[in-house]
DNA sequence: CACAATTTGTCCGTATGTATG
DNA sequence: CCATACATACGGACAAATTGT
């Protein structure tokens, strides 16, 4: 009972959402784990495992004797923040097109701080940094400066293909990133990232201070994401301990 | 086998989680399911429904083939954001003594995006209003305005052992939270939240904007709370989807 | 108030798939 | 190719919570 290079309760997961989406409103209860489990020939255990993802995802909520009910809709949940996504795929969701200004980037010494998350203390202590103004229909709306450790000739592969996905990029040098672990912040834009950002007056910013994990729990990117607050919203489904 | 009133898989939580802290340094590999599911003397399923647990709660991470992870130990990850936690909580979790100032409190008709959050439309759309300064070591640290569906009396029930407790005072009318949808944003003080929070500068502010659920799927409490950031860290383990 | 029906939660066992070294 | 370790999937059984009779 094997097929296509999606998992079965991935699939299944795909049918709720489109459920979700396409008959049903918030709050709405779903059909039961028995009813789902005859409909789409899966085993019980399998729609749960459907419902659990769905559930982190934020989109439903389980209550034990009654059923499972609709929290939003793909319309109403915007940038989910426990799903680590590119800057790219964040811009897209809010609805813009995205883009990107102001490269800038070299080799250098990482910062003590930086050093310290990418656990580079003892080695030289090299990364690659670079500096990037992404745009929203050609606005800048984010300023993220990225530091990668230092791989010996990684600044001549980093082309004007790789602006738009640092992902792809660490791709290419086996740092493929599994997580990150990440702080939030807000700050007030100081002169520095006023101009990069174009902004006139002090505006409220979020910071994502991040560092990123390749899936053998490598530290492979620490990163400094500015915000513009007004243009975006993170959220996350907070549930009591 | 069956005890107490914690289930199994949440006693193997417990106990892995001791492991954590007191035995194991972040990235290092804790036992194998197997070795785990014979040393605890349970199923290898219920040792899964432990790890995830503690996945979801960003201490720990898995790898195919080859093992699970420390992330960070409990005093090296400060407040987990996906985790609803009363300020006091909060406060207490970054080491300070909690308190309460300036609590302000009257029913009102509630404001049209308050309403609309809480589902108040039709009926008058009465809301109790609660304003709170909450204090870290007598400093005042997070600005709250609650707004919870007006039900006759209310006002009266709501004394000074409730100020520290929303949650608590809010279960004695059958509203008992089961989760929260959160919005986060940063803003800048203005000046009423400046005088609230004493502030002398304009400061950068972690706004959480909350429509809080009971677990029948009811909105009984929306808030907002602006937390000053330089005092408050929060954070989330962010995966790649 | 008691009881049954429904629904999700927990727990076990087993088997096979997939990734890593 | 093999051993190890986690991932997926099935099945069954009973517990616990809620709702309706």
């Amino acid at each position: 009972m094997k097929l296509a290079n999606r998992s079965l309760y991935l699939q299944a997961r795909d049918m709720i959402f489109d459920l979700i989406n396409d008959n049903l409103e918030p709050m709405e209860k779903i059909p039961s784990e028995q009813k789902l489990s005859e409909k789409l020939g899966v085993s019980r255990n399998t729609i749960r495992e459907a419902i659990r993802t769905l559930e982190q995802e934020g989109f439903l909520f389980s209550k034990q004797g009654v059923g499972t009910f609709v929290i939003g809709s793909k319309n109403s949940l915007k940038t989910n923040i426990t799903t680590l996504e590119s800057s790219t795929n964040i811009i897209k969701a809010q609805g813009y097109i995205p883009g990107t200004m102001n490269v800038f980037s070299e080799v250098q010494t990482a910062p003590h701080r930086v050093g310290k998350q990418l656990s580079l203390e003892e080695k030289g202590g090299e990364v690659f940094y670079i500096e990037r103004v992404r745009t929203a229909d050609t606005t800048p709306v984010v300023y993220v400066e990225d530091y990668i450790p230092y791989v010996n000739g990684m600044e001549h592969e980093y082309e004007e293909q790789y602006y738009e996905s640092l992902l792809k990029f660490l791709d290419k040098f086996g740092m493929e990133i599994s997580f990150s672990v990440c702080s939030i912040k807000a700050v007030i834009s100081d002169d520095k990232i006023a101009s990069k950002l174009q902004l006139k007056e002090q505006s409220a910013l979020l910071l994502l201070k991040q560092t990123h994990y390749s899936n053998n729990g490598v530290p492979v990117l620490y990163s400094d994401s500015f915000y513009l607050s007004d243009k975006f919203e993170f959220n996350v489904i907070r549930k009591r301990g």
